[in-house]
RNA sequence: GGGCCGUUAGCUCAGCUGGCAGAGCACCUGACUUUUAAUCAGGGUGUCACUGGUUCGAAUCCAGUACGGCCUACCA
């Protein structure tokens, strides 16, 4: 503590005095602006006349003073406006409170609006009062704040000095209202299910582990919505849908964060061709409303979101991109010693249908830029998933792929509670569920066996999502706070 | 987990084969009543990420550690 108030710049700290010397208190309750900047913009462009006088306030972000007059760029959430300020208008007093005024306080100021020589539309100030005063210098005014761990670990001050950055979490924001819209359109429920889980199901990855004390229980986090949302069906919400916060405790890359958000929505009596229109339905639809048109930039290539979408099946996609036709190798050995033939590191104890997904994300993944649908997935890849019709060894399952990511999961779920039994026995008893992520949730059986309709079901990554929809190649791009390690040392 | 790269002033960055720690912005002092990357004159404010080693001498070379980035692994 004593530290950290070592490095508060003299100067600042001598402002602060020197304000309260003056009987001003520089941490104020509150300041009634009548307009904000933007709306004070706009009074100006509509008739001319601004005799009134209105007040905004913000942040100071730039500051010009030449003797008796100065100027102050201030800024708030809806824009940026220049102050002008004169030691005659304000007098001796008023103007001098500018020597305590610095780029990164918060100030309120009252004025008439009126346009310089040069053509800037200024507030011509006759009452400065100080909001809040900083005790630290803002990043550079040209450059910013570039240095990625400190823009990611003090979002703030990459949100105050990089516009760009702050155009991105809107846009994010803009797209997840979006997906609302669009989905509540459809006449789709959006429902809060549990984050913390007893068992965490509907999906095969690592869970973080945690305790209730109470109830002297471990609990984990969710993995995945899919299990909580389907008992809903069952419990008559035809269409559902939520857009939530699951945890993953796997590796961080440029695609992962621990914890991501997750749409899935559920429709009964549908199947994934259903669901298939529904995604492309609703990129398009997103697209137009957060962007106006359906064509992305990505890396420098042009991205097409309308409809529809090219589809084609895991076989196929898989057969033309690494020329390995998987029905050719129906068990895992046979598979194995293909893809060792080819030079692939293959480690031992995958089953073929990691196999398989190993080949799609090694071969093919990358290459599907334009929207892709891939389906028809091996039953041991998919245990959630009704098996197609016509051929049992498949499931009626599609991924969506756009710029070599995978944003869609679907399926025409399973709803046969006997078959949903022993698919979750093969699983734990291939050694994939392990005892990791206790799959054989008995509780969902049981509510399986109560009836579940025909039920098409789908996920999607909400932040790869808006990684497409900003241009953004990371995924911490679009996390306002992304996981990083605690830092540790002399800093605190 | 493995590989490669990075960490120098509040911010953005230079600093060559080892020889007194640098620039721009910011900041401080002064001038300036229409600037907007204001301008002009002056001022360097530093645990060179951390720890150790080599050396007469280390920001620089070596080893380890921390954190970050990219790749890889893991991961529907």
């Amino acid at each position: 503590m004593a530290s950290r108030y070592q490095r508060i710049t003299e100067e600042r700290l001598n402002s602060l005095r020197r304000l309260r010397d003056r009987g001003i208190d520089p941490y104020p309750h509150a300041y009634h602006a009548t307009h904000t900047i933007a709306e004070a913009r706009a009074a100006l462009g509509q008739g001319g006349d601004t005799a009134g006088s209105m007040s905004v306030a913000g942040r100071v972000v730039g500051r010009r003073t030449m003797g008796k007059m100065a100027f102050l760029d201030l800024r708030d959430g809806s824009g940026k406006i220049q102050l002008s300020l004169r030691k005659d208008v304000l007098g001796v007093d008023g103007y001098g409170l500018l020597d305590d005024v610095d780029i990164g306080d918060f100030v309120g100021a009252e004025g008439k609006l009126f346009v310089t020589r040069s053509g800037e539309l200024s507030l011509e100030v006759s009452g400065l009062a100080v909001l809040c005063k900083s005790l630290h210098p803002l990043p550079e005014k040209w450059h910013g704040l570039a240095d990625v761990e400190k823009r990611y670990r003090r979002r703030y001050l990459d949100l105050i000095s990089n516009e760009s950055t702050r155009d991105v979490f809107v846009l994010r924001s803009r797209t997840v209202s979006a997906i609302r819209s669009f989905l509540d359109k459809q006449g789709f429920v959006e429902v809060e299910t549990p984050v913390l889980q007893p068992h965490a199901g509907g999906a095969p990855a690592r869970p973080f582990v945690t305790h209730h004390h109470a109830l002297g229980q471990d609990l984990y986090l969710r993995i995945a919505l899919e299990l909580h949302l389907k008992r809903l069906v069952i419990g008559g919400f035809d269409r559902v849908y939520e857009i939530g916060r699951t945890f993953r405790n796997e590796g961080i890359s440029v695609r992962h964060n621990p914890e991501f958000t997750l749409l899935e929505c559920y429709q009964g009596y549908a199947d994934y061709h259903n669901m298939m229109s529904l995604v492309e339905k609703m990129l398009a639809d997103v697209a137009r409303q957060v962007l106006g048109t359906t064509e992305l930039d990505w890396n420098g290539t042009t991205i097409d979101l309308s409809l529809p979408w090219h589809r084609l099946t895991l076989r196929e996609a898989i057969e033309s991109y690494s020329g390995v036709d998987f029905e050719d190798f129906p068990d895992t050995g046979s598979l194995r010693s293909r893809m060792l033939d080819m030079g692939l590191e293959v480690e031992p104890g995958k089953e073929r249908g990691r196999l398989i997904d190993e080949l799609l994300s090694t071969f093919v993944e990358p290459r599907l830029i334009q929207p892709t649908f891939l389906m028809d997935y091996p039953v041991e890849m998919s245990p959630l998933a009704k098996r197609k019709r016509g051929n049992d060894r498949l499931t009626e399952r599609f991924e969506g792929f756009v710029g070599g990511m995978e944003v869609a999961n679907a399926f025409s779920e399973l709803n046969d509670p006997l078959e949903q039994r022993e698919r979750f026995r093969q699983q734990s008893g291939s050694g994939v569920g392990d005892d990791e992520a206790d799959i054989a949730d008995e509780d969902f059986l049981e509510a399986m066996e109560y009836g579940m309709p025909p039920t098409g079901g789908l996920g999607m990554g909400v932040d790869r999502m808006v990684m497409l929809l900003a241009g953004q190649q990371s995924i911490r791009e679009v996390i306002l706070f992304p996981a990083l390690k605690t830092k540790t040392g002399p800093e605190d």
